[in-house]
DNA sequence: GACGCGATGTAA
DNA sequence: TACATCGCGTCC
């Protein structure tokens, strides 16, 4: 597995996140190589972005690593759930990108393990669920996602790409409708709407 | 479709 | 102290 180049992650928010989709997140676990691709991301614009935990800079001990540099990893607790999300642009511009689902490539007897009673359609379609199935947790706030044990790897090319609103900030004014959602047009792993 | 879960943050 | 949230499993 090639590791990304830390450069990948110094471009535009918006077209980080249309780049991200193919993707590898490699998870090198204690139970053996889990890996999965990335195949539907968010992006979140930080200071102007309503639906952004950073609006407006709201700096805590939570959004503190969106201020740092990009290709930081952000996880973030959602009721019983672990969030993660690769921060983007500059130093003190809080963006970030949420990994909304992967599909499945290795350690998938793991993966079923992690994912027990549940159809493989369901291990990784949401940003919730994939980090269940692919062992990650809050311990990896504030790591780079160009080091081991918790990577992003040169994956595959994705070669037809939607656009759309993003899922599950109705309460965000405007930003309800803005296209920053991408993902693997037809991929079955993509998470649906409720 | 409704409800509970429960870390984190905001408002009161 | 009370309520909301970038979600999900379970029950109806």
């Amino acid at each position: 597995m090639k590791i990304v180049e830390r450069e990948f992650f110094y471009q535009p928010t918006l077209e980080l996140a249309k780049d991200l989709l193919g993707k590898y997140i490699v998870h090198e676990h204690s139970s053996g190589l889990l890996i999965g691709k990335i195949v539907e991301t968010e992006a979140y614009m930080g200071a102007d972005d309503k639906a952004a935990h950073s609006f407006g800079n709201r700096r805590t001990k939570r959004t503190e690593v969106m201020f740092g540099e990009p290709g930081l990893i952000y996880t973030y607790q959602m009721h019983t759930h672990t969030l993660i999300n690769v921060v983007a642009a500059p130093v003190d511009t809080p963006n970030a990108i949420l990994i909304r689902a992967v599909e499945p490539i290795e350690g998938l007897e793991q993966m079923q393990e992690f994912r027990k009673n549940q159809p493989m359609k369901q291990w990784t379609n949401g940003p919730g669920k994939l980090t269940k199935a692919l062992g990650i947790t809050m311990e990896y706030y504030g790591k780079h996602w160009t080091e081991k044990p918790l990577y992003l790897a040169e994956g595959e090319k994705v070669t037809s790409v939607s656009i759309g609103p993003r899922i599950g900030i109705e309460n965000s004014g405007d930003a309800v409708h803005y296209p920053y959602r991408f993902w693997e047009t037809d991929n079955p792993f993509v998470s649906k709407m409720r």
